[in-house]
DNA sequence: CGTGTGACCGGCG
DNA sequence: ACGCCGGCCACAC
């Protein structure tokens, strides 16, 4: 992954924005079975208070030609916010279950002890 | 070019 | 415990 990010104070014309592929690279990253927030992604690019980002740039992910695993990504509370935002809502949960993820009523069960932060995995 | 909005998060009453 | 509000950045209108 590209990680420059971070440094941007005066949006030049860095238009390639890495933004995206930072993000899709981590996404990408995620084991199966396991499970990250938004904030953990972005907290990992350096702009831990842009979450929304993290969120945004997951909806263009279906634009990116790579697969996306992005029903790996749920809030801080486990829960499947984004799932309306794919094929179908159940889709999200669908895929979750088949990497081995309890869902219930929309949430992961277990979501502590399936996080999987990127900024220690990946920093290691 | 101003305004609104979003698959979020953390703080505060 | 619950709900509201501000912040953040990029994009659509």
């Amino acid at each position: 992954m590209t990680k420059k990010t971070k440094e941007n104070p005066k949006k030049q014309q860095v238009k390639e924005y890495t933004f995206f592929e930072d993000v899709f690279a981590v996404v990408i990253q995620i084991p199966k079975g396991r499970v990250t927030s938004y904030g953990a992604i972005a907290n990992y690019l350096g702009t831990k208070m842009s979450a929304r980002m993290v969120g945004w740039a997951m909806n263009a992910s279906h634009s990116s030609l790579q697969n996306i695993p992005a029903q790996r990504v749920v809030n801080r509370n486990g829960m499947l916010t984004g799932k309306n935002h794919f094929a179908t809502p159940k889709r999200m949960e669908e895929l979750l279950k088949k990497d081995g993820v309890v869902i219930k009523n929309d949430t992961v069960v277990d979501f502590n002890n399936l996080f999987w932060n990127p900024a220690i995995e990946i920093g290691f």
